[in-house]
DNA sequence: AAAATTTTTAAGGCAAAATTAAGAAAAATA
DNA sequence: TATTTTTCTTAATTTTGCCTTAAAAATTTT
């Protein structure tokens, strides 16, 4: 993913470079408005971050010429002000999104990650997992393996959701707490080993050949045979 | 995975730790730079999370010297300072993320899988150690020699580990009580030679070469041959 | 409000693992 | 060699962890 970073203030542009190329994004920086909005005329983008102070041309400028050529890079804007009257007039100019400095760097990823996600690309809106001959869609509560299909409660899909996401891993029965229930929850370890009980009841009647294997002190895994 | 933290304040280290076993990372605390950095080099570590404000060596000096060894392992830093010229010389200095104090739990948790992940590819290969012909899988306790496997219990597998963690050395029984039984607990040496027995049978059973070798009055190391 | 579903609680049973203990074996000492 | 000390091994016992089930409580649906 190929992420324009248009900022004028050279160590923020350069924190922000490194930490997106830390985190697998491909990344071009430019240093002011009038460079920024060349470069994401090129279209090459799946985001661009816009600081709205810029020397040149401002970003809301920008902003508005990218829109009005026509294209829906998403664009987060970046700015130091955080009044109210900003953040509308940068909406208003087809801003995907608004992130006040300072601003944490989780919170930028994580919006980047949501906006990279939007625009089909690898289109998330799968919500079916699967492993072995199980497949698990997370919004329906639907199990299938081969013809074979039954309905999950909420827990159960969860908790088999975790296991599926750790393929491999042993999970904690502290883990899956902590998922299912929450952090600082009463629920004991009792509850784990009463859905997995159920969870595998459910696995053998569709008659799958994926299992859920206990390691005694440890957690489980799930298996495949 | 095992994952070294490096933290001064006693109470954080330990309530690091603690979160982190409970996620089924194996974790071993350093309490200052010194320290931590020795435990770096070991190499034997998939993550380590690191305070920038320690006593005898600060955190980024740690990071430089173990870049400078050569060693890649992915290091998050800690800290108080959210400053944006620190999180730079950080990010220059070779770390691979940023986490600001006081941070929650679930992004720590995040970022660790995160770096986890981009290493190894396959997160489960790094719950192994090796010695000689043997492999031991720490999370679902099966050590294998070749085309055999065997499925260890908590204890053995603890006490394997401890072994081929050490190499080369001669690990006495007091050494191995502390780490299996706890600091004070009742343990008696017997219980470390019942252990023993029982490792040295299901090595057998897999047709290892590696061999656990007493010393008298000392304690055991592990050979192969 | 009744019915159905889901979640939680609780208890009994079972199997695996941890511990104990005691005699056999090996090594060190006299 | 005889004696003592340390280590090994094994089987019996105890403990722990896990599974299952049924029923109670809570929630949702009808």
């Amino acid at each position: 993913m190929r992420i324009l970073v248009v900022e004028d203030e050279i160590h923020l542009a350069e924190a922000l470079a490194q930490i997106l190329k830390k985190n697998n994004y491909t990344v071009d920086v430019s240093n002011d408005g009038e460079d920024g909005l060349d470069n994401a005329l090129s279209g090459i983008y799946d985001v661009i971050v816009l600081d709205i102070m810029l020397p040149k041309m401002n970003g809301l400028e920008v902003l508005e010429t990218i829109r009005s050529e026509g294209f829906d890079t998403p664009v987060i804007l970046l700015t130091a002000k955080t009044e109210i009257s900003d953040k509308v007039r940068g909406l208003d100019s087809g801003a995907d999104d608004y992130l006040a400095k300072p601003f944490n760097t989780e919170e930028l990823l994580a919006r980047i990650r949501a906006l990279g996600r939007r625009r089909g690309e690898i289109v998330a809106s799968t919500n079916t997992i699967s492993f072995a001959d199980i497949s698990l869609n997370t919004q329906t509560l639907k199990l299938t393996s081969g013809a074979n299909e039954i309905t999950l409660t909420l827990k159960e899909s969860e908790l088999l959701e975790h296991l599926m996401l750790h393929k491999g891993l042993v999970c904690s029965k502290e883990q899956i707490i902590e998922k299912l229930w929450g952090f600082d929850s009463e629920a004991e370890a009792n509850h784990v080993e009463v859905y997995i009980s159920f969870l595998r009841k459910k696995l053998a009647f569709v008659h799958s050949k994926a299992a859920i294997n206990t390691v005694r002190g440890v957690g489980y895994t799930l298996s495949e045979g």
